[in-house]
RNA sequence: GUCCCCAUCGUCUAGAGGCCUAGGACACCGCCCUUUCACGGCGGCGACGCGGGUUCGAAUCCCGCUGGGGACGCCA
């Protein structure tokens, strides 16, 4: 049998951290088993689903590069199928109706609080065969076992039983007709043939549940895998107080896919002390007996230091789009200055994101007019300045050929020409290059501003020294 | 309240009874490299929640406590 798994978001928002963690573990284990990825959107709450919703998650999956064999298929879609099951069961005598309406069930719920007790459906109808009659409150339920209990081997959490005792006859069919989610995942997972249901561990609780509709349909149970929760740095739950909850806007941020999909696969796994994975080594190494089972915090520090590794290993030419992307929010059009993949090569030492060395990169695509006071201060307004300006500018205007290497060369002949140390030149020109006295190495800084911007740049310094 | 799950440095984690003086990574601190800032290299700080067992021996197994999380919907 091949192993199918599959992603199941309700489009109730973006696609946050947690729903892309599960994505790319079912994706991995379909991947690393050779089996199918399916995806599903349970959009069977008509309140709280919208379509923008749907493309959200879409589009993050696919900026994730997490591809599916199969769907996205709708629940929508699917009603009739859930009604003829759940008529099914009736027939079979392994379900009833209902006829409490919301606020009794309330009661009843109050009730048992009150008592000390588990808020439970007390099963009313359950025996009553009542003739069917029309009621605007006529639900579904399912008749659960009231004894025994219920037994997984979980691939994460381990064996959990379930006393039967605990659970209550759950709604199947709600009273406009539209399946719960309880009983719709069910009829989903065995018409798609799902093998490996991987989730979300505040799924463990309906799992039980889940099972006895399998066993009453006479279907095969499938395998789970219940994922530990992602905290918030803070350790609450991740909620919209945390921020970039959405995975498009790590992107926005600044950060790679592969970053983002290479933090993930180790927050909640690991394979001994590696921490860098590629794509196809997630594939080979990844297996769900490996995951924790205990809650993971979200760091945003070790997620940037990943992105640099990666802004640093990746042949700069793939990086191209990407930096260009974030230019353009800036409001840069990289046709008008140094050639993109030479200023990240100059700048991936010195950004963790792409954002942050688009901003840094501005020096070379923008008009220089604002100086840092502190440093020309400092560098113009020494006594060596002057001369070496006027010993670099000479320099550089002989050059035949504009290029790091001759650059380089020229900033040294300057140097010894007035007979200081580089540091003394290197300085200054960084000011009255970028008006700032950080920038990336001298040769590099000069040359991506191109030689007639940074001559213009060395004579506006000289004005500015000499005063 | 009831049920379920979890528990190693600040954070992510390694650890399946002796290999543990508890390893790695991020962050932090120091030194080195150096024309600035970084990158890189080297070093430092830093954890088995508590109490009982089991065993010659426990971070690892068992029990209790404490702490954290989840669930108890005609939400998913």
């Amino acid at each position: 049998m091949t192993v199918r798994t599959r992603f199941a978001p309700s489009p109730t928002g973006y696609l946050h951290i947690g729903g892309a963690r599960t994505a790319l573990y079912c994706w991995l284990e379909a991947r690393h088993r050779g089996g199918d990825f399916i995806l599903r959107v349970e959009d069977t709450d008509r309140e709280r689903s919208t379509a923008a919703a749907v493309q959200a998650i879409l589009d993050g999956m696919s900026w994730l590069g997490l591809d599916a064999d199969e769907g996205p298929y709708y629940q929508t879609l699917r009603m009739d199928r859930y009604r003829a099951v759940a008529e099914q069961l009736l027939k079979a005598g392994k379900a009833y109706y209902a006829y409490e309406s919301k606020d009794e069930i309330e009661a009843m719920r109050e009730r048992a609080l009150a008592a000390g007790d588990k808020p439970r459906y007390n099963g009313h109808y359950r025996e009553l065969n009542e003739p069917l009659r029309d009621d605007p409150n006529r639900v579904i339920r399912f008749k659960n076992p009231t004894s025994g209990s219920v037994v997984f081997d979980d691939k994460v959490k381990g064996r959990i039983e379930w006393n039967n005792e605990e659970l209550d006859d759950l709604v199947l069919l709600r009273s406009d007709g539209f399946p719960t989610y309880n009983f719709a995942v069910v009829v989903d997972d065995i018409d798609m043939q799902i093998t490996d249901v991987i989730r979300g561990d505040d799924h463990v609780n309906n799992t039980p549940r889940q099972i006895n509709i399998y066993q009453a349909l006479g279907a095969d149970v499938p395998t789970f895998a219940h994922l530990p929760m992602i905290l918030g740095a803070d350790g609450q739950k991740l909620s919209k107080r945390h921020g970039a909850v959405g995975v498009m806007q790590y992107r926005d941020d600044g950060f790679l896919p592969q970053a983002l999909l290479n933090y993930l696969v180790r927050l909640g796994w690991s394979h001994g002390d590696q921490e860098i994975f590629s794509r196809q080594e997630m594939i080979d190494l990844f297996d769900t007996s490996d995951v924790n089972k205990s809650a993971a915090r979200f760091d945003v520090e070790k997620l940037s230091w990943l992105n640099q590794q990666y802004l640093k290993s990746e042949d700069p030419a793939e990086l191209v789009p990407h930096f260009e992307w974030h230019l353009r929010e800036r409001g840069i059009n990289s046709e008008h200055g140094p050639n993109p993949a030479d200023v990240i090569v100059a700048l991936r030492d010195r950004a963790r994101t792409l954002k942050e060395m688009a901003e840094k990169a501005q020096v070379w695509y923008a008009p220089l007019d604002t100086y840092d006071e502190a440093a020309v201060a400092k560098h113009l307004g020494s006594a060596t300045a002057a001369p070496a300006l006027k010993a670099v500018h000479g320099q550089l205007s002989g050059l035949r050929e504009w290029s790091v290497e001759n650059v380089h060369a020229a900033i040294a002949a300057a140097a010894e020409s007035i007979g200081e140390g580089m540091g003394k030149v290197a300085q200054p020109l960084r000011v009255a290059v970028t008006g700032t006295q950080v920038s990336p190495s001298i040769d590099h800084t000069v040359f991506l501003a191109g030689r007639d911007e940074a001559l213009r740049r060395i004579d506006a310094a000289m004005t500015r020294a000499a005063r």
